[in-house]
DNA sequence: TCAAAAGTGTTCCTGTTACACCCATGA
DNA sequence: TCATGGGTGTAACAGGAACACTTTTGA
């Protein structure tokens, strides 16, 4: 049993919030640049400690909300980050949670407690702060593992989408070039978008079909 | 941002521990049954607040030795749990782990702390406090995932073990039963144990040969 | 009419499943 | 010698992988 009485002990609860998007061709994750000591101008993960009265999940989603504006999008708790030394200001452990969201839905606005708001490719990340690198690595192996089984992608795209886009994130999250009419015959069994019957004109070629998907909630299937 | 400042937070940070076993042909969970108010004579999972120093993964450690007497055996952390009335006490989030202990290794004293500690068959629960149904519930649908893609089952079983032995211990977990020679096969294939060149005698019947696992580390494969 | 992406089926191959008999021992 | 669980290979089948050409549009 703990040494400690609950009267003694004194850490504190923390969220942090590895929002992750696809933009131009690469899976991108939310930094935000710190102002304060001893971490100044340093890049992190979006978070703040919760209220005596929310969850995790809870205080998970109003950091989304206050960086991105957006509520109904894919939200899972990924895990408990909880080194003592984690935080040089004192003891803070820290609920990680991961969000999907759709890129084009977000317009990122710099506020007065950061110097800066950034969308970063996980390939090229700054320098960042406490445990966060490992928070992000952890986070796109989630991420990876779980668009194989799961219709989690519904939250990276938005509301109508063409079978090419939907592959290509597929392909950037996996790192691999998947084959056309394999993935397609793929897609088409597992019934978990729909035909809205339009098409996307405008290009200098064959107009492509846009989609939907049916759930926007998570459904286990077999993707990959 | 919170509204709370760092110094007015007061949530504290315990951890429980889901140690499961197979015995009897059964996946069962370790319980102790509780003394004090509001769950007196309530069982429950081993647990405790987190020491100022540790991390919750050396104190479900710490918690695993003092219900078991074990330390070197598969232990993971689930996930966070922080409905804010899950305990009736005040404000305590959860860091739930998992172990996993081969049952021949375990002798369970009770202690002065709680009325009593036995084993629980996992499909027979009696009513558990706080939200430790739930726990118990995602140990095991995590359990029964991660045996597929790992050799997890190491800390299941004793140093030296006999294949059909080993192809119960999927089979009690995965709650069906296996074709013997596809699973030897598979098995062969995966190269995560080793002969020991011995057999076991003393059945009314031809002895069977014992094997050992090569690594007791988390390694990933395909085994179902 | 040309360039560019959309759309569409079939064949081959690999890996999974189903299945039955002999062996070694203790009683 | 009998009962019991241990141990072994092959054939059929299904699902995954590889692969190329026609269509539709805007320029």
């Amino acid at each position: 049993m703990a040494k400690y009485h609950a009267s003694t002990q004194n850490i504190k609860v923390a969220v942090d919030a590895a929002i992750l998007t696809i933009r131009e061709d690469e899976l991108c994750v939310l930094l935000i640049q710190m102002k304060k000591a001893p971490f100044e101008a340093q890049w992190a993960l979006p978070g703040g400690l919760i209220e005596e009265d929310e969850t995790t999940e809870t205080a998970a989603q109003r950091i989304l909300k206050e960086s991105t504006g957006l509520t109904q999008v894919y939200l899972e708790q990924l895990m408990t980050f909880d080194e003592p030394d984690r935080d040089p200001a004192g003891r803070v452990i820290s609920v990680a949670h991961v969000a999907l969201v759709p890129d084009e839905k977000v317009s990122l606005t710099t506020n007065e407690k950061y110097m800066d708001v950034r969308w970063w490719p996980v390939s090229k990340l700054p320098p960042l702060a406490y445990d966060h690198k490992q928070v992000v690595k952890i986070t796109v192996e989630r991420i990876k593992t779980k668009i194989q089984y799961t219709n989690i992608v519904w939250s990276l795209l938005p509301k109508e989408f063409t079978l090419t886009e939907l592959q290509r994130v597929y392909e950037i999250i996996l790192g691999e070039t998947l084959d056309k009419r394999n993935f397609r015959k793929r897609i088409a069994e597992l019934h978990m978008i729909k035909a809205t019957g339009k098409k996307r004109y405008g290009q200098a070629h064959r107009p492509a079909a846009l989609y939907r998907f049916k759930d926007k909630k998570l459904v286990f299937v077999q993707v990959v």
